[in-house]
DNA sequence: CCTAAAAATGTTAGCGCTAACATGAATAAG
DNA sequence: CTTATTCATGTTAGCGCTAACATTTTTAGG
């Protein structure tokens, strides 16, 4: 007695039946589809006509497990409704896409023990490679990867250490926003953070580094809160720091929300932006330039660094040897009416 | 001579060495891990110590193509610039992640032919169901998902006609934030409309309706730009608007981009908000809680609508009985300032 | 025309897993 | 104590594809 047929997947017409229709065998098929040269063109076009013709769609499952390679890419972001890291993703998109890669993502919500756990629970996809933010993993992070082979990029910040990295130095950043107030003027300036991950402590480090030099340091005028950065915080933060410290100037806000909360809560205590205070921010997302005044803040080439981060994973996988590991993208201080 | 052993993927640890180490078959590895009712408590705690002390990571494409299940959910959004999408796929994700199902992002840049595309594209994958923004594909699109048998889900607006649908009125939520303005006072309510996808139009329809109703409507009082929509847009617009039509009390912008430029717009050129001219948006997102005055707008519950749509997706692949193929999540008015 | 090399196609096996069926052990019913 | 029934585990095969090797056909060089 014949067993019962398994149950098959997808539109059901394989290789194997495309091979059957053309009067070839299957494996002629997958070449004439993954490496075209290595068939008549003759054939090549019989196999192709088949192909459309009965509506083939090849089994991503089937090839993975035979050829070991996914042809996914792992991507880690700390968070989905940040605009930033959107724009890496598009970014990151563009280039896989058009390589035949997929990519997975996935959101570590900012939490270390998160982003682990989810690079355990992607590793059942074998991805070829991963992208993953920021620099400071924890240490079984880099060990599971190195075990496994597993090449990464890095992105959003730069380091020295020998790990592909794609982004622009946080430090100099903060530091060049502040050297920003400065010039005009502020000599008050106060740092107002949120979500206190290694890149707003880095922005931190070059307010501070910035102020030292400058002998107008003053560790008062730090407002920093971990939980998430929102508008109403900035808001919050805003009327705080002005009611504690009268004479505070000027604010750097770590994030444009922060700051267009703050921008919006000057507009309801009366204070004049930027005469009575002046309010800058980062990351140069939409809003920021249709707050009144518009916000002064420093534009991060984040579509880029995605695009980048991918086309450099995707040569290291390729087995590319990588002359520049580390890509330093730059940024910008955006100066507009809000400083 | 022995030929070359085939390269293997993943961490090298497979279901049958787990099996050898604890002394049992791979099926019955298998079975402890995936149904651990099915294997005695003591033999399931052998295995799954070896499980762990092994580190074996399962490979799902082995598994999808053995059990012809992908456990692989594609979900096709218009934008991931735009927030709205982005707080659905959260939504998703959410639901997704915790029954084990993977989503498969897919961006159809508000393009019926990019969707196909996409569909085709990602069938490769053999998604077990698809989540799907708004009513209108091609034709072909809801052919191939009979074809092959892909349940689907629709989300963002609502339809009678059987498909599964989660979502609210659209063109009830335009007719609802008109006739906020009427109630308000306002008489010449205009339209401003960028990006005029199916859920757009919708809006405008109840925008029309209700002016109609009210022996309000003047064709000439609708702005209709079919590229996307923007700060930058909303700012132009409503200069021209009220250049053309200087008679015009208010406008409904139909999302809260628009609605952002054009009160910064306002800002610039000297208008107060809302006595000169009153501004609505569409879709609360955060910024509109922050603009000066803040904005009247329409709540819409993306993150639900994506949750909820996941869930029954996931029942309808279960093969449960689907008792409400519509499902209603509403919306809100939310009058602010601006109005 | 012959021979060597290259190009085009085919055969075989196996990637890691689970469906289907098979068997043996434990339990229940009479 | 026998037989029927359930429960626990195993055997076999195959999902659809491609790596590795094998064979056939074509081309090139003399």
């Amino acid at each position: 007695m014949p067993r019962k047929p398994r149950l098959r997947s997808g539109s059901g017409v394989t290789l194997h039946e495309i091979g059957l229709a053309a009067g070839v065998s299957a494996i002629t098929v997958s070449r004439a589809l993954n490496s075209p040269e290595r068939v008549s063109e003759a054939l090549r076009n019989k196999i192709l006509e088949t192909v459309d013709r009965l509506g083939y769609v090849p089994n991503r499952s089937a090839r993975s497990l035979a050829s070991a390679r996914s042809r996914t890419i792992l991507v880690l972001v700390p968070s989905l409704t940040n605009t930033v890291f959107i724009d890496t993703l598009v970014g990151v998109e563009e280039v896989l896409r058009v390589a035949g890669y997929q990519m997975l993502i996935g959101n570590t919500h900012y939490s270390a023990s998160e982003e682990l756990q989810l690079l355990r629970a992607y590793l059942e996809h074998q991805p070829d490679g991963i992208l993953v933010t920021g620099l400071s993993q924890p240490p079984e992070f880099g060990a599971i990867l190195e075990k496994l082979g597993i090449p990464a990029v890095y992105m959003m910040d730069l380091t020295d250490d020998g790990r592909l990295c794609v982004g622009f130095s946080q430090e100099e950043a903060g530091a060049a926003i502040t050297a920003h107030l400065l010039a005009r003027g502020y000599r008050r300036i106060a740092f107002m953070g949120a979500q206190l991950d290694e890149r707003v402590l880095k922005r931190l480090e070059g307010y501070r580094a910035t102020l030292h030099a400058a002998q107008l340091y003053d560790a008062k005028l730090e407002f920093l809160d971990p939980s998430p950065s929102s508008m109403q915080m900035g808001a919050e933060a805003l009327e705080r720091l002005l009611r504690e410290h009268p004479d505070c100037d000027a604010v750097f806000c770590c994030n444009d929300d922060l700051a267009i909360g703050a921008i919006a809560q000057c507009h309801r205590l009366g204070l004049a932006v930027p005469d009575r205070v002046a309010i800058a921010g980062f990351n140069d997302l939409q809003p920021a330039a249709w707050t009144t005044p518009a916000l002064t803040t420093v534009a991060t080439p984040r579509n880029r660094i995605g695009a980048e981060a991918a086309r450099l994973l995707l040569e290291r996988i390729a087995g590319l040897v990588i002359s520049a590991p580390r890509q330093d993208l730059g940024f910008a201080v955006v100066a507009r009416g809000s400083s």
